[in-house]
RNA sequence: GCGCUCGUAGCUCAACUGGAUAGAGUGUCUGACUACGGAUCAGAAGGUUGGGGGUUCGAAUCCUCUCGGGCGCGCCA
């Protein structure tokens, strides 16, 4: 149950009915809550956009409109307003229903089919095997798991994946690495660690790995004798960092694919192929970019895909000079081999920084799935790390990244969790280990907790007064409700389907944070009104009835933030200490 | 040099994807607790949405120019 969507329908009826067919109009109609309260409890565009095609002033044709929708039982008033709104103010039934509805269905409130019959495929994270997980990799991870859920509660069939990078030159230098710390240990002598390696103390534990198996066996052989060897290994154990980091902030993938397997399976000989034969690429050469600096650029002959056909600025190699793949082309395979498994939507969650990545790789989309395929990047802005106020810079020679980890263990997951989705994906996003760790109500989490944590009280101390879970269901008297705070939390539980819906929709899980802060200010408010109005508060002795009725209003309250929070990856909490 | 992206209250950010008088939190000031949990609530103050131009009934949102920050531009992934 929906009732701005069973609204917005019966005002797409009444458009036809007047004589607007045209598909691009009727998508041009709206029917939203309004910003302002006080202007009703849902407002149409629709006198305004279809007063130019019916050749009517928006005012006469709104006069038309609100003549239809006065029919309804449920609508109390219909006015026009401004240059030409529409605006409906309900009866309060309409809300009775609705949170009754949602007594009703309990944790699977909000739920709706907007994806039924789909499958969508998101992958997020997708670190790369060569550390553990450090703070920075935490908001994709969040807000792509949360999406995932989000996705799940619309009815969507989601696979959550996970891209190894296990090809390359960047795996060979963690090989080396490794290399490095096992002739350490044997020789107990400090080495050096050229530019390119990795000095983090977390390969340690992996060179110790492969002395207990092999013993000194590598120490006096070459590269090609051992690197094969402690790249598997080596990326193995990093895995397990990574999943184990994964799995204490509650997120599980369902598939992990491995570039290299990719490779070996000639999946890249394939979707060259593929792509050959839609004529987009050629054999060409590439101009350095202007006005940067770039020592030993020759000139040569590359194998290069018309991403410029896509919108991107010029078109993208292939080939690097020794002949081997470049990394678009290992993940244009990818991108094929994903849209051969029949996902209707592909999102994938990247870091700001491969922004300049996004139009080749829709353009394989595209260009492989004949257009069919709805392909949606979501770009994660950089969580800036604030320390005592000033910024800190993570940098792989110093060493000095933030890991995960250390994070989780000293604010748990759901604070972390919280605090990603309290901005947008696309802004920057300020991430105070003071604040956060030290000073808690500075949280906005609490905030919500609180709310959920107060209504579990409220069950404790009503059952103390004798009434019992069972009544909340026994069909309430909301009708008894009738201050404006009442109605106001009322109509919030009935806006929550359409939070998830336009959460979905969008691809924005902050929006659910969003709300649920706007839900618990409500209750708050609420609450804090009995503190002078006795007549207010959620339980009344003398009336057993107007409890029932109030108890079960905060019922649908603690429902609407329990699932909320669950949405987002929130344990929701019965007791705050 | 080119491309992408962001710019909104002192600070951190929203704004239902083109809607009406741009909203929260935080900070500052002033108030409300012998309470169903004060980790709460109320009020005040704070704005030319970086700037100019354009599109239309209507712009923070779209187009254009401009200023400023971030990211990227073959042989890292």
């Amino acid at each position: 149950m929906n009732i701005y969507n069973d609204l917005h329908s019966i005002i797409i009826q009444i458009a036809n009915k007047l004589g607007l067919k045209d598909r691009y109009i009727l998508d041009k109609i709206t029917s939203e809550p309004p910003k302002e309260k006080s202007y009703g409890d849902i407002s149409t565009n629709l006198a305004l956009i279809g007063s130019k095609i019916l050749n009517k002033t928006p005012h006469n044709l709104a006069d038309e409109i609100i003549k239809e929708l006065l029919k309804l039982k449920i609508v109390s008033k219909a006015l026009v307003a401004g240059p030409g709104f529409i605006n409906l103010h309900l009866e309060d039934k309409v809300w009775h229903e609705c949170c009754k509805y949602a007594l009703d269905k309990k944790s699977d409130y909000g739920k709706n089919e907007l994806g039924k019959n789909k499958k969508v495929n998101i992958e997020f994270v997708s670190a790369n095997p060569t550390g553990p997980m450090h703070i920075g990799h935490a908001r994709g991870a969040v807000y792509g798991d949360s999406l995932a859920n989000i996705l799940c509660f619309s009815g969507y069939e989601v696979t959550r994946e996970y891209y190894i990078n296990d090809s390359g030159e960047q795996v060979n230098n963690l090989a080396r690495s490794v290399y490095k710390r096992y002739l350490e240990i044997l020789t107990n002598k400090k080495l050096d660690f050229e530019n390119d390696l990795y000095p983090g103390e977390y390969l340690i534990p992996i060179a110790k790995k492969i002395i207990k198996k092999y013993d000194n066996k590598f120490s006096d052989k070459s590269e090609p004798v051992w690197i094969d060897r402690f790249k598997r290994i080596s990326i193995n154990h990093i895995m397990d960092y990574i999943k184990k980091d994964l799995s204490n902030l509650g997120i599980k993938h369902d598939i992990f694919i491995s570039e290299k397997s990719l490779i070996s399976s000639n999946s890249i000989d394939k979707v060259v192929n593929i792509l050959r034969n839609k004529n987009l690429i050629y054999e060409g050469e590439l101009e350095p970019p202007k006005g940067k600096k770039i020592n030993n650029w020759e000139i040569r002959k590359q194998l290069l895909f018309k991403s410029s056909h896509f919108g991107d600025d010029v078109d993208r190699p292939l080939t690097k000079s020794d002949g081997s793949w470049t990394y678009f082309a290992s993940d244009a395979a990818y991108h094929y081999e994903k849209c051969n498994r029949k996902f209707s939507t592909l999102i994938n969650i990247w870091g700001a920084d491969h922004g300049g990545y996004v139009k080749r790789i829709r353009g394989v989309v595209q260009a492989v799935s004949e257009s069919q395929i709805d392909f949606d990047v979501k770009l994660c802005q950089l969580v800036n790390i604030v320390k005592d106020g000033k910024p800190v810079k993570m940098s792989k020679r110093e060493g000095n990244f933030i890991s995960l980890k250390s994070v989780v263990d000293t604010v748990g997951p759901d604070v972390l969790r919280f605090i990603m989705l309290t901005r947008k994906n696309d802004a920057s996003l300020d991430f105070d280990i003071k604040k956060v760790t030290e000073s808690s109500n500075e949280n906005p989490v609490y905030y919500v907790q609180y709310a959920h944590a107060r209504i579990k009280s409220l069950h404790k101390k009503a059952s103390i007064e004798g009434i019992k879970d069972i009544d909340f269901v026994n069909d309430p008297n909301f009708s008894l409700l009738k201050n404006t705070s009442e109605i106001n939390l009322m109509k919030l539980v009935a806006t929550w389907p359409r939070v998830i819906e336009l959460a979905a929709k969008s691809h924005e899980p902050h929006r659910i944070t969003y709300f649920l802060t706007d839900i618990a200010s409500e209750f708050h408010y609420l609450w804090t009104l009995g503190n002078s109005r006795e007549e207010l508060r959620y339980i009344i002795p003398k009336d057993k009835e107007l409890t029932i009725a109030r108890l079960s209003l905060a019922e649908t309250v603690r429902t609407v933030i329990s699932s909320g929070l669950q949405l987002i990856g929130v344990k929701p909490l019965e007791v705050l200490k």
